[in-house]
DNA sequence: CTGTTAGCGCATTCAA
DNA sequence: TTGAATGCGCTAACAG
């Protein structure tokens, strides 16, 4: 009869319990079959398997991690959870834990520290086995703490501390690339418009297409131009340029945003891209580079391959692997198109 | 002498034992004085709180989820990490929980349907306590199951299963939104140039639009165009309509895309917006509303509200309240810029 | 090979 | 007012 049912009823979640009496052994006999463990009876071991399957048995994950004292989660951290930037970061972090047994807490501290200190404890307090903390820029920033009890990864803004692991995109090399590409495609007068002097990024960026500059023997036709990080200062100052410098062709801009109002002004000055002046940005930001006139040619700073990079790093020093700690640069990438093709 | 020491070792979190022990009183105590339960004398609650902070004692929370059958957990599925629609959306609802106590469990599906049912399993077997399901579009989905055991909210993309509880933006009123502030600003000839007719948003806005127009007296100077969501084919469009129709003085752009093309093409055709044209988009996209020539006037579909309000409903929905079920449409703002500034 | 026992950290009986 | 005992679900000793 129903009523005599002692276990399982169907809605709750099974248990080993249930399993267990469901297959006729005991506990510790259903746990050690459904574990792998050996010493149990290949048949005793199939009837378990089956009573579970059958009862749609999953372990609950607290009993377990209560037992071992790991929760199996890590928490995400980020300071800017719409921005372009952080985000493919975090999606690369999370694709790569997602596909094992760890799941990903997320928390968006909004750039506020008071925020950040609350959603720190809170994944303390989840005891989470690690933590990624993802930035909104590359600027350094300040450590989550030094005594934390487990192990944390800086993402695109690497800590201060040097104790710290940070993983930071290549901006110096994604300069030097973008000189390297335009060179190589024949343009010999260039000149940089760059972004926010107050961001590591504008001057990561310009130290690299410096540095390349010179290495390949020329230089910049005009002093670099810092501004904002707007469509606005890409026309204004892609319009002094034009006016200042006719010998002008290739012109460096250190976003796609940037890149973008350099390409309507030219277009508005009747500056035919890329035959007379090639255009090159930075970000390979999708809704940009893909509908701009032409197509643009951008530095794609590889933060999806950031994030996996972090998650596995973290998953290392989670099984107790111990790092120097320190900032690692991550290789990025050009992403030819039609603004900067050979004419 | 420190070997005599029998609790807490200053690494390990420390557990109400440790309280107990520091406070010299039972765990029961310990625990009943930490939780407010009266029948504690206000003195020894005091000592265990004091010894509490001393070894800055934090519940552990699979201990009290075993205990209790609950996680404190909810899980967000969403099938766009990166797009911007669901984006904000998520952001709302993490916003919402993430000051509470509840955590949120973060996984993207990627609109994969393996994918998706691979996180699904992982959240019921971390025991989360909700769900929130995330769409890339407004176009209705297939339920995740009509016989979870926990609660789920779809946000964004409605299920197709009535009894499931849907909150999404109401495309509709957007595109009557548009309309009726166009009106409002003197415009009389309007066209709309919709998107990718296979979306659902696509349809509803023109319906919107449509039923506005009728309402304001008047009719669309040129059948509805529909298109792709590029910028390419807000030019095309606008060109073709400039052409055709020359008393044109409002174009409605089912998505600020679509209207950063048209206002291109307008710029390039030399028609001044807005004194003569006035161009409208819906999303109200910060990184192309603001930077476009002009400002861009544009629907917000207010998705950070919409993910509050999903996580708000969650919440109710896991504290047992019954809800029917069903699609709401939650409410959309104009944001009025100069792209539409009467003239 | 299988079952009994113990304990992870906590909250809640119930008895003192 | 306090404390000993119980159990949440599970795994790991150990004993049978």
């Amino acid at each position: 009869m129903a009523t005599s049912n002692p276990g399982f009823d169907g809605r709750r979640a099974a248990t080993l319990r249930d399993v267990a009496a469901l297959a006729g052994v005991s506990i510790a006999t259903a746990s050690k079959a459904l574990n792998g463990r050996d010493q149990v009876h290949p048949e005793t071991r199939e009837r378990v398997i089956a009573a579970a399957a059958k009862v749609a048995f999953r372990p609950n994950p607290m009993a377990q991690g209560l037992l071992r004292g790991q929760t199996g989660t890590v928490g995400l951290l980020t300071d800017d959870l719409v921005g372009r930037f952080s985000l493919p970061i975090l999606m690369g972090a999370e694709d790569e834990f997602g596909s094992g047994s760890v799941s990903v807490f997320l928390a968006d501290a909004r750039g506020d520290a008071i925020r950040q200190r609350h959603h720190l404890h809170a994944f303390l307090d989840r005891r989470v086995d690690g933590l990624i903390a993802v930035a909104s820029n590359t600027d350094p920033r300040a450590t989550l703490g030094r005594e934390l009890p487990i192990p944390v990864i800086y993402a695109y803004g690497p800590s201060l501390d040097p104790d710290d692991t940070s993983l930071v995109p290549d901006n110096v090399s994604a300069g030097e690339i973008a000189v390297e590409h335009l060179v190589t495609t024949g343009r010999r007068h260039l000149a940089l418009i760059s972004g926010d002097e107050a961001y590591l990024a504008a001057r990561d960026r310009t130290e690299g297409v410096q540095r390349a500059v010179a290495a390949a023997g020329l230089s910049l036709v005009e002093q670099v131009m810092y501004g904002s990080w707007s469509e606005a200062w890409g026309r204004t100052a892609t319009r002094a340029l034009v006016d200042r410098v006719p010998e002008l062709d290739g012109i460096i801009c250190a976003s796609d945003q940037i890149a973008r109002g350099s390409l309507d002004a030219l277009r508005d000055l009747g500056v035919p891209v890329p035959e007379r002046v090639a255009v090159l940005g930075f970000d390979n930001w999708e809704a940009v580079v893909a509908d701009s006139r032409p197509p643009l040619t951008s530095v794609d700073m590889n933060f999806e391959a950031l994030g996996r990079a972090a998650a596995r790093r973290l998953t290392q020093a989670m099984s107790g692997e111990r790092h120097a700690g320190g900032v690692e640069k991550l290789p990025v990438r050009l992403v030819a198109r039609a603004s900067t093709a050979r004419v």
